[in-house]
DNA sequence: ATACTTCTTGAATCTTAGA
DNA sequence: CTCTAAGATTCAAGAAGTA
């Protein structure tokens, strides 16, 4: 038990292990409402001819023993269903899921999502910069697969670190086409035999991407079909909790092994670019008692418009009182205006806007902390 | 009637008009088995709330015509079985489908495309080089589309044009990820008002790309959602018979006059549409996911400077925390800076500057076919 | 005419803390 | 739960305007 768990009295969650059994069984033996983010790589369904098979090669049992096409679909739909019923159950409410497809099974996973109630977030392609050809020449390069992302349900706060995706992308924001090369050389993993240990191992890039977008260092990430475990190597990496499960011993002991090798970056490498929302409110009024603007002082906008400040923080503007962003708003006829960007003071024949005040007092305060 | 209907005893075809009426009804009055490929861009069920506006406050125009709305998913389902079962029938034995959509609805029309008997063949992801942002950052930039391409069912011999999509693409097989520009500037065609005649309307170059893959000169294509008629512009451009179905009277009026001056073959609005080739940008971050440096390594200039890589590609300096060309700037005191090669990484006692781990990956991406 | 800047716009499920 | 107010938030193209 964590210290965690004592205190908040919650069952006790197998952190950073991997459970051994069925996913769905798993899964219902584990507390509710305990994992931050799931990610997960169910089987694809490839092999419509014959059986529905798992990633361990074992046959999903049919309601009907005479194959046919629509027994087939509706099979691999109720296997769905089910785990992500009990994914959801899992998960705290403001939680999320990614599941990752191809065309063979991507639109039923998305359509079950949808009726299980949770919300849609993006849809994200991870286009392979180094796809198989496709031989026969018969159709396109299947280059891509898909990643759906989505909330437990409609409304929820859901996690995304908007700024540092931004900054992997080096200040523009992230795209839902996401171009990864796949997982091959080195980093594939092989068994005893020098073969690939897991046919589908997913790259580590891949699951960086998802992990540093949609979880907080700290947080729990459970992989349900975790294979040769890549998304516990990787939350490993970031500092975040997994849990891992999977029917295969042997995948399980190259997980095993694979993720007692990773080292977790350090503190300094995992801070990321704090979101502005998460900086201190800092109320107008203050860089009036502080004497940064004086009671009287005009300011000015952009657009050429003006407003005189107030002893106790609110603006006077033509017929108008009130906050910055009210004034703001009424003068430019807009539904809202940001304040603190669109006033600006003057100081030695400089315009400057008032923001500049804000991050003074911010740095103080960051200061006064240390 | 056309001269091949009368030496096949077929029923007539309305070739190359634009049908009055729901999509289901009139599909449901032609001859079975008489189409060869069908293109279908059916509303995405988007259920937008409220508006949205930019960060200027400008407004975005919202799809929100009375077509885009229903009252649930069971609900659109229904709509969207009905016409894919209706369009089945007029299809011939070796013909096919293609139909677009975004995350909202895709996963139920390839899931009921499934479920009616249809074989997918590739989901094409139309990669737009100018989507719009995600202005609030809150998700991912949706910079895609998706189109699933299924033949009407297993087995059947559908057309597909290796050679000539091989052609399109510099001799390099064609992927299942295209990147085209989204329809704007003169293509874009307007109302008497001047505002945009269609909320949606589709960019010449991928029904280009898609009626060279999927069809033969002499073919017929039908549309049954037609809108203002790309489907039938280009069908005509390239020699090919078409058959739109569109309710709205206003769209059907513009896309009768856009098709009369269409000729034949004239490739001229296509040229213009090929996306351009550049170096492609490699963000600083996909080093970081890809392994290539280490969160927590240390860079060095040539000046003597250091500063760390944290998991988010931004780097930590003395007192500076943002991309390689800002710390890079602050720390020499200079304006601006070229991170690439400015900094320096050590592997086996080399200083290697970083711009050899860009240059590794553009390599890959050529060989990509990027 | 040319170069440069500003404006407009595109299938969008687009906020949140605090009372 | 609801309601209010603070205040955070955009990329690429092409068109249109300006020097």
């Amino acid at each position: 038990m964590t210290k965690m768990d004592q205190i908040t009295g919650a069952q006790a969650l197998p952190l950073n292990t991997i459970l051994a059994g069925d996913c769905i069984d798993v899964m219902q033996s584990l507390p509710a409402e305990s994992v931050d983010l799931i990610f997960a790589d169910p089987p694809y369904n490839l092999q419509l001819r014959g059986d529905l098979r798992r990633p361990d090669n074992s046959r999903v049992d049919a309601v009907d023993d005479d194959w046919d096409r629509f027994q087939s679909f509706a099979d691999y739909d109720r296997f769905t269903r089910d785990w992500l019923r009990a994914a959801r159950r899992l998960l705290k409410p403001d939680g999320a899921i990614w599941v990752i497809g191809s065309y063979h099974n991507i639109f039923r996973v998305g359509a079950a999502l949808q009726d299980e109630g949770y919300w849609i977030l993006n849809d994200v392609v991870w286009r392979k910069s180094n796809p198989m050809p496709n031989f026969r020449g018969k159709r396109f390069t299947n280059a891509h697969e898909t990643m759906i992302w989505a909330s437990k349900s409609e409304g929820a706060r859901y996690t995304f670190n908007y700024e540092a995706l931004k900054s992997l992308n080096e200040g523009i924001q992230m795209r839902s086409d996401w171009v990864l090369p796949l997982c091959t050389g080195a980093e594939r993993l092989k068994d005893e035999n020098g073969e690939k240990a897991h046919p589908t191992q997913k790259p580590v890039a891949l699951l960086h991407r998802v992990l540093v977008a949609a979880t907080q260092v700290g947080d729990v990430v459970l992989d349900p079909f975790f294979g040769t475990g890549t998304t516990g190597a990787v939350a490993r990496m970031l500092g975040r909790d997994w849990i891992g499960i999977e029917r295969e011993e042997r995948y399980r002991k190259v997980a095993e092994a694979r993720i007692a090798e990773v080292r977790k970056f350090d503190k300094v490498a995992l801070e990321t670019a704090r979101p502005k929302r998460a900086e201190p409110r800092v109320p107008f009024g203050q860089l009036v008692e502080r004497g940064m603007l004086r009671p009287g002082e005009t300011l000015v906008s952009p657009s050429g418009k003006s407003a005189r400040v107030r002893a106790d923080g609110t603006l006077v503007g033509l017929d108008i009182t009130g906050s910055i962003h009210q004034v703001g708003a009424a003068l430019e006829g807009a539904p809202s205006c940001n304040g603190w960007t669109y006033w600006h003071f003057k100081r030695d024949g400089q315009i400057v806007p008032i923001d500049i005040l804000r991050q003074q007092i911010r740095a103080e305060m960051r200061d006064a902390g240390h």
